[in-house]
RNA sequence: GGACCGGUAGUUCAGUUGGUUAGAAUGCCGCCCUGUCACGGCGGAGGUCGCGGGUUCGAGUCCCGUCCGGUCCGCCA
């Protein structure tokens, strides 16, 4: 070892101490007849002094570091005469003896600081000097944390991690695959595993009953801040369950997450119905760290029963309203005082081309109890004092109001509910609300290939009940299948699967594969499921998304040790890149020039 | 495939209605300074305004194209 001491540990309590250090030179400052060092290592700070009087020599090597050069010191702990409080290292310093330069550096294109001044261009292609920073390695500390944390828990459960191969089959149904040649079978690809999902429920047909793995997973599309091409997920299955037992283990996995790594206590994951969190948030997702549940004025996918009334009288017809499937609206609390200004940015959010709304109507609840509305025109006051009714309005709010088709009006308020969030300070990073979305539908209609998809995937069990409606109404059909959400971000899913191989292949019918073609893509499933498979289900966490929401982090590209760009490039090493002619020679694949 | 935002000194940014020699901060270099820790003081270097074309007497600024980065929509069972 080089070193007897990182420049982490050093204390007032090893004063006097001869100790050797290396690491990386931070800063230095330089006085009329001293200089003092910062030596960097991941542990930390520790301060070196230099003094003319003592070594001039010494000293002026020591003024001729650089940032980051590499050194190793030895000297002796004493106390400082000026002590700084702010690091844990400050009460003592290095009276350095001895100096080695390990290695000079050029001067990084950035500060290595906390704050850098660097943008994420440049980060990004300098990952590895990126990385010496703070925030930025404390983002994989606590990654790897949980990933302990998690591995501790499951493993006292009995669950037993597996690996599955790399170098899998492409399938059409999901995601597109990124596919790897086959030199040994020209004309052939592998696919990376979407996920190992197959895999893992064979291993439920070979009795391992409790599988785990922290594994990385691929998927060939567009990146976004919390998506990469290649992605780590904790991947769960366990067999002889029912669904409220998965609820259960990993509610108690996320619980321990929280309780050991950040100190949080959770007290319950509450679920909702997808149905009821379509209805109250228009999302699958729903941050529920604020209330702001929509309202409906006007349902008219709803029997006239249980419609709710759109309250309108005397006033001129108005077409908006009049015409639309669904007018739904939210009450931002205290926002009453909103200027004209304020509302126009509003609904300038909501015809933003992404959200595509066409307009928003306000009910202004004034503080003195009046009401004032942008459709003043059309409502009486006992009309629009109804309206208010049905939001619970006090004076001073505010009733934000859209109306048209259903599953559009419903996602455009959805969004407008998650901007006023954001306004109103009520998305705080550091609450975390959990909550379990149950019952998803099993089919999702198709406009561009006119045929029904498995939301889940196609192994997702339905209802048994609603099994008789996928012949008449297959978009009704409800699947044993869950999402668990976090502050509005999906981290993890799973489902209850399918383990009789006609219901199986029932499926396979319904989402359009023959006979052949099912057998083809999924016949090892087919037929293992002949050879006693047992009742299993599972779930997959996004492990990125995970660490990011436990650092407060909007992208999961800074929990990730190198990401790849918007573009799916990692610039620095500069992939992907065109390979040799004679790797493609081998490979047997022409290249189209 | 699409929308929006950005690209000016090593770095982060400002740059007015198109007008003289393109600025600030920070970093860097030099000198001074013996208790700094965001050290301080003085001085200095540092620019193909992403790239190409166009309009104009004149373009960092306006127009067209293009490349790169970011955010989002589509996509992501």
């Amino acid at each position: 070892m080089l070193r007897t001491h990182t420049c982490g540990e050093l204390t007032i309590n090893d004063l006097s101490k001869e100790v050797t250090l290396t690491g990386w030179v931070q800063k230095s400052r330089d006085l009329g007849g001293m200089t003092f060092v910062d030596m960097r290592d991941r542990y930390g700070i520790t301060q070196l002094t230099f003094n003319s009087d003592d070594n001039a020599d010494l000293r002026a090597q020591a003024r001729d570091l650089g940032r980051e050069f590499v050194i190793k010191v030895t000297g002796k702990v004493i106390e400082r005469s000026n002590k700084n409080l702010k690091i844990s290292t400050g009460e003592v310093e290095i009276k350095v003896s001895t100096m080695e330069l390990l290695n000079a550096a050029k001067l990084p294109p950035f500060l290595i600081e906390d704050e850098t001044d660097g943008g994420e261009d440049l980060r990004a292609k300098y990952r590895y000097l990126d990385l010496r920073r703070n925030p930025v390695r404390n983002n994989l500390v606590l990654r790897h944390k949980m990933a302990q944390e998690v591995r501790k828990y499951l493993d006292g459960l009995d669950f037993i991690e597996v690996e599955t191969p790399v170098l899998i089959k492409s399938t059409p149904e999901g995601a597109r695959d990124f596919v790897v040649p086959s030199r040994m079978n020209p004309g052939e690809f592998y696919a990376l595993p979407q996920s190992p999902q197959t895999f893992k429920q064979l291993l439920m047909v070979s009795g391992f009953d409790r599988y785990f793995q922290i594994v990385k997973c691929f998927r060939d599309e567009d990146l976004r801040a919390d998506r990469q091409p290649e992605f780590t997920q904790i991947d769960c299955e366990m067999a002889f369950i029912e669904q409220e037992d998965i609820l259960n283990v990993f509610e108690g996995l996320i619980r321990s997450l929280f309780k050991n790594v950040k100190d949080v206590d959770l007290i319950d994951v509450p679920r909702m119905q997808y149905a009821d969190a379509m209805r109250l948030y228009g999302s699958d997702k729903p941050d529920t760290r604020f209330e702001m549940q929509f309202v409906e004025l006007k349902n008219n996918t709803l029997p006239e029963s249980q419609a709710p009334l759109l309250w309108r009288g005397g006033g001129e017809a108005f077409p908006v309203f009049d015409n639309a499937e669904l007018v739904i609206g939210i009450n931002a609390r205290n926002c009453a005082e909103y200027t004209r200004k304020q509302l126009d940015e509003l609904t300038d959010f909501i015809k933003r081309p992404q959200i595509g709304a066409t307009g928003l109507i306000y009910l202004r609840h004034n503080s003195d109890g009046s009401l004032k509305s942008s459709v003043d025109k059309f409502y009486n006051e006992g009309e629009l004092k109804k309206w208010s009714e049905a939001f619970d309005s006090k004076p001073g709010d505010l009733i934000l109001i859209m109306a048209g088709v259903k599953d559009k009006v419903r996602k455009q308020l959805s969004e407008l509910r998650l901007e006023m969030g954001n306004r109103l300070g009520l998305r705080d990073k550091n609450v975390f609300s959990p909550l379990w979305v149950l019952d998803f539908p099993l089919l999702e209609w198709d406009e561009d290939t006119q045929r029904y998809h498995a939301m889940h995937h196609p192994f997702t069990s339905p209802k048994p009940e609603d099994i008789a409606m996928l012949d008449t109404n297959p978009g009704e059909i409800r699947a044993n299948a869950y999402d668990m959400v976090i502050n509005g971000t999906e981290i993890g899913g799973g489902s209850i699967r399918i383990h009789d191989r006609a219901l199986q292949s029932l499926m396979f019918k319904h989402l359009g594969f023959s006979v052949d073609e099912a057998q083809k893509q999924f016949g090892f499933l087919l037929d293992a499921f002949e050879y006693g498979a047992p009742p299993h289900g599972g779930i997959a966490f996004g492990f990125d998304r995970l660490v990011s929401i436990f650092a407060g982090l909007d992208s999961i590209r800074d929990v990730i040790a190198f990401p790849k760009n918007n573009s799916g490039r990692d610039v620095m090493i500069d992939s992907p890149s065109t390979i040799a002619e004679e790797q493609l020679k081998e490979l047997k694949i022409r290249t189209t020039v």
